[in-house]
DNA sequence: TAAAAATACTCCATAGGTATTTTAT
DNA sequence: ATAAAATACCTATGGAGTATTTTTA
């Protein structure tokens, strides 16, 4: 009999069955599963994340059930890792991580990084103006992380027409602005 | 006033408000979140969710609302990304298919695959005992990787002990073992 | 036997559903 | 006018807590 052959056919595709496990999982138990691993021992665990000791236990045990894995080892002393557990324990790190990538991007955008916002200006308005408008209009509007291009004053109204970008700076009314910033003669819309 | 500086301080650490955010996230709602990205429609996407559209448009809502950021634009045709929508989307991706991982690699763990097996045996038994009753001991306990090492019985049996291994075949009684597996004059003890 | 985990049971918050209203083109 | 999204309201499920029992070394 050949050892080798064990260690084949381990590349699998997720069948429906897994696709459907797939929703049983959630954030709060790989959270706790986490912290259970850090711990080993569910009580402490329980307590550093603010929960229920009997909480924790039945999110563990259900989670195993789920899956029909055993992920820890029960001692008198506390949990122990199984090697399911750690193959858990490695992609739960890494799932959170993400997830926590997630808080802080919205958290940029909610403070005001709208992510790249174009802008279209003539050059007028960019040697002359520009400077206190800008300062002002980020003042009113957030941090912004601006692609400014230089454009004579008619292809900075057609720019916006055509989504090429999401500020104009000129010296021609416009309507169905969003919002707009005025000075002595120019006039920041938004769109 | 230098355009450049407004592209700096772009780099941040999760601060404890943002920590705290990180549990606002979850999966069902990135799931969601994706979907309604998918179809560019609501609606739509609750019915391919098999979810009332209500129940996601509230999702949709809260979740924007909870970050202070505005994921979509909403058109009488449907729904649209804004920046910070593109920004989520990415990472939700990667996070739901890290999710499938989970799922996937659980459900190898559930079918048997538990991992990696370290195996002690001494010389003899390797050639003349284990083929067959190594597909003997696979069909009882399923599927394994196996890492096998050739060792003298006694320290098969000090190996395990040590926690070196988890199954020793040697000539010798053993106690404590968990399970056998008992041939003509060789035995396995699996701990 | 002592520390830790699991269970039994209760209660409440939340998430989903139905029906309706509001919005946008 | 119409399709789509948001809101209001109700209900029920499930997740957390307290108290207790079971397990493990």
């Amino acid at each position: 009999m050949p050892l080798a052959s064990i260690d084949d056919d381990l590349q699998r595709n997720p069948t429906p069955a897994e696709a459907a496990l797939t929703r049983r999982v959630d954030l709060t138990t790989l959270r706790l599963f986490v912290a259970v691993c850090d711990e080993q021992n569910l009580t402490r665990a329980a307590q550093r994340e603010g929960i229920a000791a009997s909480a924790v236990s039945k999110r563990m045990n259900d989670f195993e059930l789920a899956f029909g894995v055993t992920l820890f080892k029960r001692l008198a002393k506390g949990m122990a890792l199984t090697p399911a557990g750690e193959a858990l324990l490695h992609h739960a790190r890494v799932t959170l991580l993400n997830v926590e990538k997630i808080a802080v991007e919205l958290s940029e955008y909610s403070q005001g990084v709208r992510g790249h916002v174009r802008m279209l200006a003539n050059l007028s308005a960019i040697v002359q103006y520009l400077p206190e408008d800008l300062s002002a209009f980020f003042g009113a509007h957030g941090l912004l992380r601006v692609d400014l291009q230089e454009r004579p004053s008619g292809q900075v109204v057609r720019g916006i027409e055509e989504g090429a970008a999401e500020i104009g700076i000129c010296s021609a009314e416009a309507d169905n602005a969003r919002s707009t910033f005025s000075t002595t003669d120019t006039t920041i819309w938004s769109w």
